[in-house]
RNA sequence: GGGCCUGUAGCUCAGUCGGUUAGAGCGCACGCCUGAUAAGCGUGAGGUCGGAAGUUCAAAUCUUCCCAGGCCCA
């Protein structure tokens, strides 16, 4: 009764709706139609949509009551009845259907994906898919067809869901194991996860509460562990779900024994070759706890502060610029504005930005006579009035790359030692706030710490861990906690003429997340990887040189551009901090004499720690004393020992460091604790990551692998984009505009979001809607019925017994033009596998489903599929090409569309899903020369041609049905000579019953009406045999043959 | 603010060394078929190549600036 609808309401044109997938009962769809009514109909049915109009090929199968309550309110009476069952609607007068050769195949046209993918999913478990595909060539002696292609897996962090980035980049993953594997090679791929650092550890401590100041670092590290455990388990469980292959039984987690010692081992090479080292670095810090704060353990309120614009008086000897005008002889000074006036005493540089304007004025200061400051040109007019000055005379100004050029000194105001610090220029200064001219302190302020590394400035911090000065300052500061240093030093600066102006104000200051008590910014000692540090032998290269190098030439970018991207960040990249303080992580095997700079970390210790945590993993650490832990080293034979520890009786109470590394370092070691400890192949052929691992995981694994071997961890680099929203704006969970993974796999199933991501052009960003999904979805059922038709024509070929091979002969039949179409393909296929271009797959897969097979091939073979005896020469050659076909696009289609490949293979083999053949263990189809006889491009053309006219002739003459006509080809004797030879194919290749070759010196062509002539019953062409046969049929000559007339 | 990248039909994308009338698929419109049928087929409409300026006999393509967006920095 289906089919019977769309024949209807071409009568009834653009009045009827019926039931569909897409639209909401009552909604008025976007051709304006209006949607049928009836609560009776929506009944379990709840969507509508168009047959008539812009949606009408979404149809539904309803029940004949619904379909009647659903016609009903829009007039289509002749539908009611028919559709109520009361008249058939077409009455056949013969039928010789069951004389015809039919498709029928298992192979469903309902994909089902979202329940059958987990069937599939669990017969690959049963199957061991993995092991299979490393076992498979166990027999051969050379091992893999192309050999070993080692593809290293970048490890997510083990917390929360997978989203859409994890769907494309382990999908994009998933096609370079698969396409590998097919092509030949080895691909073992070993799937990580990232599971130390803070975020975890993070998420730990405020499910803890309160709790967590009473449990020891060993107790909050099995909580970590536990956590991360989970979402490792969770997230493996949801890439499986995509259908992703590969040694999800065992694999890396950074967190394991044997992956941190071998983290160690990467150390113990960097510190041996010398590129570790120990300096200041500031950091947010809790004078409460005493600890160090990472940004995610900050909560930002309000605040009262001190704002404060001091004075700094320019060295004696200054040469300012001319244009600056100063006064010859008068002092001139430097306004600087901080809210921060306890970072006064670490000053050791003032910032101006280059490209700003500075001027020069003269002003009263109360209380302290006539003075010359500089300042920003745009801030002047804002300053003076705030500190009560209405009048101020500008002398002169220049710009601040004049000021740097004059490399001028001013004298520290709070050093008591006279101290002489310089301008200095910084980017990251603006004229929104202060003055232009921006105090800076390298030990208080990590630009400003950068700023210092430019400038060679010192990292001075004189605050202690409980926040107090040391004795390195004034004596009247000495002692002092930094609050209430604070008004101190704003009076210091009063009394000594320094200061401008003072006020209190409000702003959000960032505080320790558990105490709530304000933090600091405070330098510390961290341990530093140095890139511009020479390194020991062999060669002394610095890191930086050597990343250059590297990237040069030796290591390839898919795209291109990410080795400029990369090497210009390489270029510019600072030290690499290593060290960070906190519990949930790989500890820093340092350990500590009596005084801080006794220190004992040499290659040889940490490889002493290293054996122990591959034993007992990095959390004996937390639980053993220092000569437990050292008790296989032995200072004597390390030539690295420090002189004290050599002075020692015993390695007994020594204490341990409480730094951890950072986990870019765990992970930027995967090449070692992976690729070398698992034989998987060093330096690895592929790493894939999105763009931002330009500076995350590709640096941090090229550095370590640098330094400790000398060559880089990858010999390729692709990167893939971003998800962007429809709109192309990031995605976010705020904005509402992210999708959800289990919702897509649930909506449309894995093969079609494999599909969407197999479509992308990854290297751009990649815009994302659920819209996508569904046009993905569109087109996997075109290719998936296009399957679906081989497989339905091969219901009776047997290959062994069947099959007809090709010969020159035949190289004028549609089979030699399918098959040229087809070697295309699968050349199109291996460059596109080869060169991770999976879009171009996409396309030439879809096109030729598309067009070559649906539109052209197998439009014009089902005549003689159906119609020709079953066993007769051109169908079973058809049917040899058929298979061929079937055969090799299921296994080019098996990287991408693995669940469905999977069940088109077995279905063209007739195997049980219960049996143990898989399609992911075969190879793809192998490349072949095409050979096409060059007259088919010509052929083609008279092909739309034809259509062409036919269309016109269905306008102009109703000549509806192409089968009605038949074709003129009028040509002169050459054209005439070169499609001669293809005479047989056109009438099938051209749709209609029969096309005439005749010589003509003009060109022309005409279309017949054959509808005066009888209709074979069977095949329904009028061919000119067509002729009442014996049963009283009007039957053609082959359709009387097939039949045994 | 800086580095790298992107912008071509409603959507997703091709577009070679600068060279004919800028192509494809989807979608859309109009039809066909009813023996692939929750399928299949045909024909057609649709573009100021993000904007501006420049180089050139010739620019989607090269240069500069601007706009919008992304990643990474600051």
């Amino acid at each position: 009764m289906r089919w019977w609808f769309g024949r209807v309401l071409s009568r009834e044109r653009g009045r009827v709706a019926i039931c569909g997938p897409r639209v909401k009962v009552g909604e008025k769809a976007s051709g304006g139609v209006p949607t049928a009514l009836g609560s009776r109909a929506a009944k379990g049915q709840d969507e509508l949509a168009i047959l008539s109009g812009p949606h009408r090929r979404r149809r539904v199968d309803l029940a004949a009551r619904s379909v009647k309550t659903l016609l009903e309110p829009t007039g289509a009476r002749s539908i009611l009845r028919a559709a109520s069952g009361s008249e058939p609607p077409v009455t056949e007068k013969r039928s010789y259907k069951s004389t015809l050769n039919l498709p029928r195949t298992r192979f469903a046209m309902k994909a089902n994906l979202v329940q059958r993918e987990p069937q599939f999913q669990k017969r690959w478990e049963r199957l061991d898919v993995y092991a299979r595909l490393r076992t498979r060539f166990a027999d051969r002696p050379e091992g893999a067809p192309r050999g070993r292609f080692t593809f290293h897996d970048g490890p997510p962090y083990a917390n929360g869901e997978i989203h859409l980035g994890h769907l494309l980049n382990k999908v994009l993953k998933d096609l370079v194991v698969r396409t590998r594997s097919m092509q030949g090679y080895d691909v073992d791929f070993v799937p990580g996860w990232d599971c130390h650092g803070l975020p975890i550890e993070h998420k730990v401590l405020q499910e803890l509460g309160e709790e967590a100041a009473r449990m020891s670092a060993p107790a909050i590290r099995d909580k970590c562990e536990r956590y991360a455990r989970k979402y490792v388990k969770l997230q493996s469980q949801q890439m499986r779900r995509l259908g992703t292959v590969g040694n999800y039984a065992d694999p890396y987690l950074t967190m394991s024994p044997g992956y941190e010692g071998a983290v160690l081992e990467v150390f113990a090479r960097l510190l041996e070759r010398g590129a570790v080292f120990r300096a200041l670095k500031p950091v947010h810090w809790s004078v409460e706890n005493r600890t160090a704060l990472a940004e995610a353990e900050l909560e930002y309120y309000e605040r009262e502060d001190t704002s404060v614009y001091a004075l700094f008086l320019l060295a004696g000897d200054a040469r300012l610029p001319a244009s600056l005008g100063a006064p010859e002889g008068d002092p001139v000074e430097l306004m600087i504005w901080t809210t921060t006036p306890w970072t006064l005493p670490a000053n050791r540089a003032v910032a101006v930005a280059p490209g700003a304007r500075y001027g020069l004025y003269r002003f009263e200061l109360p209380g302290a006579g006539p003075r010359q400051a500089i300042l920003a040109e745009s801030l002047a007019g804002k300053v003076f009035p705030l500190g009560g000055i209405e009048e101020f005379e500008p002398l002169g100004s220049c710009s601040g790359r004049e000021l740097l050029r004059a490399g001028i000194d001013y004298r520290h105001p709070l050093s008591g030692d006279g101290r002489r610090c310089p301008v200095v220029g910084a980017d990251y200064v603006t004229l929104e706030d202060g003055t232009g001219l921006v105090h800076t302190a390298p030990g208080h302020g990590l630009e400003d710490y950068h700023t210092g590394l430019a400038h060679d400035l010192e990292v001075y911090c004189p605050v202690r861990a409980d926040g107090t000065f040391d004795a390195s300052v004034p004596e009247w500061l000495r002692g002092l906690s930094v609050w209430d240093a604070n008004p101190e030093i704003v009076e210091r600066l009063r009394e000594d003429g320094r200061l401008f102006h003072a006020h209190r104000f409000t702003h959000s200051y960032p505080h320790d997340w558990r105490g709530k008590t304000p933090t600091i910014f405070r330098a510390t000692e961290q341990w530093f990887a140095g890139v511009d540090r020479e390194l020991r032998a062999p060669d002394g290269p610095t890191l930086r040189e050597l990343a250059l190098r590297a990237t040069e030439d030796a290591v390839s970018f898919v795209p291109e551009w990410g080795r400029n991207r990369m090497r210009g960040m390489l270029e510019t990249r600072p030290d690499w901090c290593l060290s960070r303080q906190r519990a949930w992580g790989l500890p820093i095997p340092a350990f500590y004499g009596d005084s801080p700079d006794q220190i004992l970390l040499t290659p040889a210790s940490v490889r002493a720690i290293a054996e122990r945590v591959r034993a007992e993993g990095s959390g004996t650490w937390f639980r053993r004393e220092s000569a437990e832990l050292l008790d296989a080293y032995d200072p004597g034979a390390d030539p690295d020992a420090p002189e004290w520890l050599r002075e020692r009786a015993d390695l007994a109470d020594l204490r341990l460091s409480e730094d951890i590394f950072d986990v870019w370092f765990e992970s930027g070691s995967s090449w070692n604790a992976v690729l070398r400890e698992r034989d998987l192949g060093y330096p690895a052929d592929l790493y894939l990551e999105g763009s931002d691992q330009h500076r995350g995981w590709f640096q941090t694994s090229l550095l370590p692998s640098l330094g400790a071997t000398g060559s880089a961890p990858f010999r390729g680099l692709l990167t893939h984009g971003f998800i962007v929203d429809a709109q192309g704006l990031k995605m976010s969970k705020s904005g509402g505009n992210a999708l959800a993974v289990e919702d897509l796999l649930r909506d449309h199933g894995a093969d079609v979001c494999r599909w969407w991501v197999s479509s992308l052009n990854y290297a751009n960003d990649v815009k994302v809607d659920r819209e996508y999904f569904r046009l993905a979805g569109e087109e996997y059922r075109k290719v998936r019925n296009t399957l679906r038709f081989l497989l339905g024509n091969l219901g009776d070929f047997d290959p062994e017994r069947d099959r007809r091979e090709p010969g020159p002969e035949d190289r004028h039949s549609l089979d030699a033009w399918a098959r040229a179409r087809f070697d295309e393909l699968v050349a199109t296929l291996h460059r596109a596998y080869d060169g991770y271009q999976y879009r171009a797959a996409n396309r030439a897969l879809f096109d030729f489903c598309n067009e070559s097979m649906s539109a052209v091939y197998l439009a014009a073979v089902k005549d003689r599929l159906y119609c020709d005896p079953p066993d007769s020469e051109r169908r079973r050659r058809c049917q040899t090409l058929l298979w061929d076909v079937a055969s090799g696009l299921t296994r080019l289609l098996a990287p991408i569309l693995v669940h469905t490949a999977d069940e088109a293979w077995l279905a063209l083999h007739g195997l049980d899903p219960a049996g143990d053949a898989c399609v992911h263990d075969q190879l793809l189809p192998e490349p072949r020369e095409p050979v096409e006889d060059p007259d088919w491009s010509e052929v083609m053309n008279r092909r739309d041609q034809v259509l062409k006219a036919l269309e016109e002739e269905r306008n102009r003459r109703g000549l509806d049905n192409p089968l009605d006509a038949g074709v003129a080809l009028r040509l002169p004797a050459g054209a005439l000579a070169r499609l001669r030879p293809f005479e047989a194919e056109l009438p099938d290749l051209f749709g209609v019953s029969r096309v005439a070759l005749e010589e003509e010196e003009r060109e022309a062509l005409e279309v017949l009406d054959l509808r005066g002539e009888p209709r074979c019953e069977r095949s329904w062409k009028r061919d000119d045999s067509v002729r009442r046969r014996s049963d009283g049929g009007w039957l053609s000559e082959r359709d009387a043959a097939a039949v045994g007339m």
